[in-house]
DNA sequence: TGGTCCAAAGTACTGTAAAT
DNA sequence: ATTTACAGTACTTTGGACCA
């Protein structure tokens, strides 16, 4: 909140983006749970729409717009890579040197996924069939549905299965690991279809989690919620004159309890109202 | 239906200026 | 001298338009 005041201020929010090392941390600790935002491998990766519920989920974390999370990662990225590139020399000398970066070692994380873009080529343009595709080219969809937040964070075990089946079904051709000398001569419709098929899954699984999360937070409801919802729903039977009457008289009684609440130890409640709030 | 071309968007990498 | 942030460049991916 200062931070908001002192941006506001200052007018920091356009030229530069300006984190305060703990926002720094945050960024780093909350990307680190989505590896569609950074392990290339992931095949969420080239997901936009997850990236943009991931981005959407660190930015309200921070109270910062997308945009600018997305640019004080690319820095922090650019920052580390560096770091790396520049450390790598004769082992002696670089692990000598300490670390000033706080970031760096949280930033570990990023060194378990490959960086480097795939390069086009035609060497072995046919050394790569589809019989090379094995199951476990894909383990990488289960930890991008387990870990990647966002929409389909929390998908059933079974939800993650069903998703892997069908890239496992589309294995011929969905070569999501696969370099781009690969024979992909008839992938674009393919692919097309299987990302519809994806798109239709994570749909479906979205609604069934949004029903899921409403039994719970339904669950969670004491007795006081279910009573007034179900006085809400009398009092919105009601004609609008006799609606603004009972809010009211509503206002005034609760008023009145809070009045009895905060003055010591009234015992004066009749019986019928003494029993204890989950009993209502 | 499938293939090709092209534009747009996203991102890794690199150079450089500013800050420390 | 070193670190950091940002802009520019090159590359990849995607989707639309067009054609056979």
């Amino acid at each position: 909140m200062c931070w908001e005041r002192l941006s506001s201020v200052l007018d920091m929010s356009d030229s530069k983006v300006w984190f305060t090392a703990m926002e720094d941390e945050k960024l780093v600790e909350i990307v680190a749970k989505h590896p569609s935002l950074y392990d290339l491998e992931n095949p969420l990766y080239k997901d936009q729409v997850i990236k943009d519920n991931a981005w959407k989920e660190v930015a309200d974390h921070l109270r910062r717009s997308a945009k600018d999370c997305k640019k004080r990662w690319r820095n922090i990225k650019d920052t580390y890579n560096r770091r790396i590139k520049k450390g790598k020399g004769t082992g002696s000398s670089t692990s000598s040197k300490p670390e000033k970066w706080a970031l760096a070692e949280m930033l570990s994380f990023l060194d378990k996924v490959k960086h480097k873009r795939l390069s086009i080529s035609n060497i072995g343009i046919n050394s790569v069939n589809s019989d090379s595709v094995e199951e476990g080219d894909f383990e990488g969809i289960d930890v991008g549905i387990e870990e990647s937040g966002g929409v389909i964070q929390n998908i059933s075990d079974q939800s993650a299965s069903s998703f892997a089946a069908i890239i496992n079904d589309e294995s011929s051709t969905a070569n999501w690991n696969l370099p781009r000398s690969s024979d992909f001569s008839h992938l674009p419709t393919k692919r097309l279809k299987l990302n519809e098929k994806i798109t239709k899954l994570i749909e479906e699984r979205s609604c069934e989690r949004s029903e899921i999360l409403k039994l719970i937070s339904q669950r969670r409801e004491d007795s006081v919620d279910l009573f007034f919802r179900s006085v809400a729903m009398s009092v919105k039977q009601l004609r609008p004159e006799l609606i603004n009457e009972t809010k009211m008289r509503t206002l005034q009684l609760v008023f009145e309890m809070e009045s009895r609440n905060a003055s010591p130890a009234s015992h004066n409640l009749s019986p019928a109202y003494s029993s204890s709030p989950d009993q209502v």
